[in-house]
DNA sequence: CGATTTTTTGAATCATATCAACGTACGTGG
DNA sequence: CCACGTACGTTGATATGATTCAAAAAATCG
């Protein structure tokens, strides 16, 4: 567990844990790896577990249609991966999961996770209060998606997450934002002349 | 109760309830009536209770800094209304809930709501699960309007939702869709020829 | 019916996409 | 550790699609 210390505190800080839901839990994760470019998930698998991201950073994806690939979110160090549809559903998964550096991860899979929602009240508040801030913040983000142009959402995600242009390509980040890397290019070049 | 006979019907119709749950759960709902363009919710007030959409149409909707309206979803019958952040969390809510018909509404507040996701396994997985459903179908929107264009953003509405484009006035329409009201006059004015 | 709201149309402008080419950074094997 | 090849990022020219503003037409409501 040595590699786990971040998943150990996240596990400690949930409200009125016991000691023994503690263990129960921690028994219940293991780590995975995943080299760059690898994926947790691929279109057409049922995703068979969920995961903490202990670190490292990935991108979460669909390809579409017309061809395009869009980019719903990233995850970097303490932040849940999976695909919910699939997972709840054991449905195959319509999306992607792939490793945008080497990644370190604690993955509990949909056995243990089913047992933990039934036996442990605190699993179950912690991970219905995680998908209930996950929905209000995805709401959030589609009104400035809807309203926003390509600069104020390039702005928005440097104010927020300046983390992302450091760590992820940035024909990634275009495909985040809904636009070219051409222009995400010449947005930067206008952002950057402007200070 | 006989204004809330498909309410009646969606409570029925949860997997294993019992007479007792079915009894507990009618008695803490109360029918809200709203007129055409009436508000359910405004920005600023605390969401005080959650609603089941008997009859009408609403929109759900955030003005931006940018001086935008942005529509992030509407609500027909057998929908459910409320802001999720601002119930939950007692927080003034960012957002809006407008009546686009006479509605009728059945609503419980918070007091009651908590009681029952307490007391009832029943109502605590059906709004589990609802919120669940409601986030995913979130997160695959949002890949949609990252990568499709305009045209293809009506096309799917028509082909998904038509009864939006025949109940909601175009200019909420496009505002849904992320674009102007003119530009969504010229989109439908080629659709309709192309056919 | 008249007044108001909503939708459509037109012309000019602006933002972003596209396609092609060039420069730069990066990691991989020799 | 260097050189090469591939990835990535940038730039330019042009095309496309969407916005803006103004005004007219159509629909709706009292």
């Amino acid at each position: 567990m040595s590699q786990s210390q971040s998943f150990l505190n996240f596990v400690r800080s949930a409200a009125g844990i016991t000691p023994d839901e503690e263990q129960q839990i921690l028994r219940r994760f293991q780590t995975v790896s995943l080299k760059n470019k690898e994926y947790f998930l691929r279109e057409g698998e049922v995703c068979k577990r969920i995961g903490y991201v202990e670190q490292g950073c990935l991108s979460y994806y669909r390809l579409l249609e017309n061809g395009k690939k869009a980019i719903v979110q990233f995850a970097f160090e303490d932040w849940w991966i999976g695909d919910l549809e699939s997972f709840l559903q054991r449905k195959p998964a319509q999306t992607f999961w792939q490793a945008l550096e080497p990644c370190e991860l604690v993955c509990i899979g949909r056995d243990d996770f089913e047992r933990m929602m039934t036996i442990s009240p605190v699993f179950r508040s912690v991970f219905t209060k995680k998908t209930q801030t996950a929905y209000i913040k995805a709401l959030e983000r589609s009104a400035w998606d809807k309203a926003d142009s390509a600069e104020q959402k390039y702005l928005r995600l440097l104010k927020e997450y300046p983390q992302i242009l450091k760590r992820v390509p940035h024909y990634d980040v275009a495909a985040y934002l809904g636009i070219t890397p051409e222009s995400l290019s010449r947005i930067r070049k206008k952002v950057a002349k402007a200070r």
